[in-house]
DNA sequence: CCTTTTTTCAAACGGTCGTTTAAAAAGAAA
DNA sequence: TTTCTTTTTAAACGACCGTTTGAAAAAAGG
């Protein structure tokens, strides 16, 4: 047993456990989680099946584990961005600049890591959502359900006039965008035929952001304007 | 043999090719190109794995005709749309507005097709787009290489001011919103608490070029007011 | 030291995968 | 009908999948 608890657990392992998620990691993000096999896994990281199974339980546990080591600290850092702008505000609600960036600058600063600025990584977080695999429904569920109240909240505070519906539409697809421009990042450099840059995360975070934020803006403004005529 | 030039065969075949074409769209829609075995393809079309192999060759000539077989008439309408609207300009640029038209309300008139409205194929493209699967790339760059050049030279005569590298990102930025949109469609509704509707498609279409127009408007506007500060 | 628990490993299990084979069935041409 | 081509079918092939087993190795506790 001792599968669990993997914090106050005895260590008594060498790095096979975090061996196994760093190829887990980088073997799912090129190529998919069906693609990927628990070999494949293994190999990568200089053990073998059985290892991987009796740390993780089984493959959707292995993918479920990496999911979540990977995105519990970008969404803390989201949740302390807000509440640091909150505090700096003085009870004033949040300009949709400010809520937004709280959401997407993690982003990048989760890109740029210890190995340095790591852009493919991000794939992976696109490409988790738009994967069919229904157990990872409840991954998200669990992990984006509080996060994304709480960012309702803070529009709904700083938009008081917007009807909700197109505050939740919106802020869909301010979330569409992220996810697409993560999960098809990697085109853009073929696209621009070269003239585009895909190692700097900060400037495409940057430019998310402007974009993010005026798509919002103009979509409030839309069916204001509607309401008005 | 007689595996290639379905148009002009002498068309011996029952409905086979068609049926396996219909199974395998609805399939791959619902659990993704590596969670869908040519076994069940088959099954869902009334005929056998041989026969399957027969028609497409292999999995991969099966996925590729069935995204051709569904892209190409959208891209077809976008450019019908874009000629249309520069026929009524009159040799004036057209407006991001009008752009972004002609690329997205294909999307919409595809999903409203003959069956009613299937909000759900949506998610198909896609998806196409995020599997990792290399041998999608090629259909890609077919697909919408040449169309992607032809909406850039109408970006670019419609901002002549702005950089070419702007336009590349703001043009993938909303590529990127089409893809996450259509990607995610479905957990709006889980999302909303079912205040939103997502079968009606042609309000989510309508959004999203509203959305569209103004991050990529925004995005150019911040650039400009960044180069003369 | 010895005992106990945790971790690693080679090997195998039962299944399912994409693909192929070879022959039967169906159609078109004569 | 006979001949030739196209389509359909059942069955099998070889490979690889996620997972399990059972024993050896390593680490911890006494």
């Amino acid at each position: 047993m001792m599968v669990e608890d993997p914090q106050k657990s005895t260590m008594r392992s060498s790095g096979t456990k975090a061996r196994i998620l760093t190829a887990a990691e980088h073997l799912f993000t090129a190529r998919g989680f069906a693609g990927v096999t628990m070999r494949e896994v293994a190999r990568r990281a200089s053990t073998n099946v059985a290892s991987a199974h009796y740390h993780f339980g089984s493959k959707e546990g292995l993918v479920i584990e990496m999911l979540r080591h990977r995105i519990a600290p970008i969404n803390a850092e989201r949740l302390r961005l807000l509440k640091e702008a909150k505090h700096h505000s003085g009870g004033k609600p949040l300009k949709p600049f400010i809520i937004f960036k709280a959401l997407l600058l993690p982003i990048g600063q989760a890109a740029t890591g210890s190995t340095g600025p790591d852009s493919r990584f991000m794939q992976l977080v696109g490409r988790s959502f738009t994967e069919p695999a229904s157990f990872l429904e409840k991954v998200h569920r669990r992990l984006f359900r509080e996060l994304s109240d709480i960012f309702m909240v803070e529009l709904r505070r700083s938009h008081p006039e917007a009807q909700e519906e197109d505050l939740f539409w919106n802020l869909h697809f301010v979330v569409a965008t992220m996810l697409g421009a993560l999960a098809n990042h990697r085109r853009l450099v073929p696209f621009s035929g070269g003239l585009c840059n895909d190692q700097d995360v900060d400037e495409m975070i940057q430019r998310l952001i402007v974009f993010a934020v005026g798509g919002f803006t103009a979509s409030i403004e839309n069916t204001k304007a509607k309401a008005n005529q």
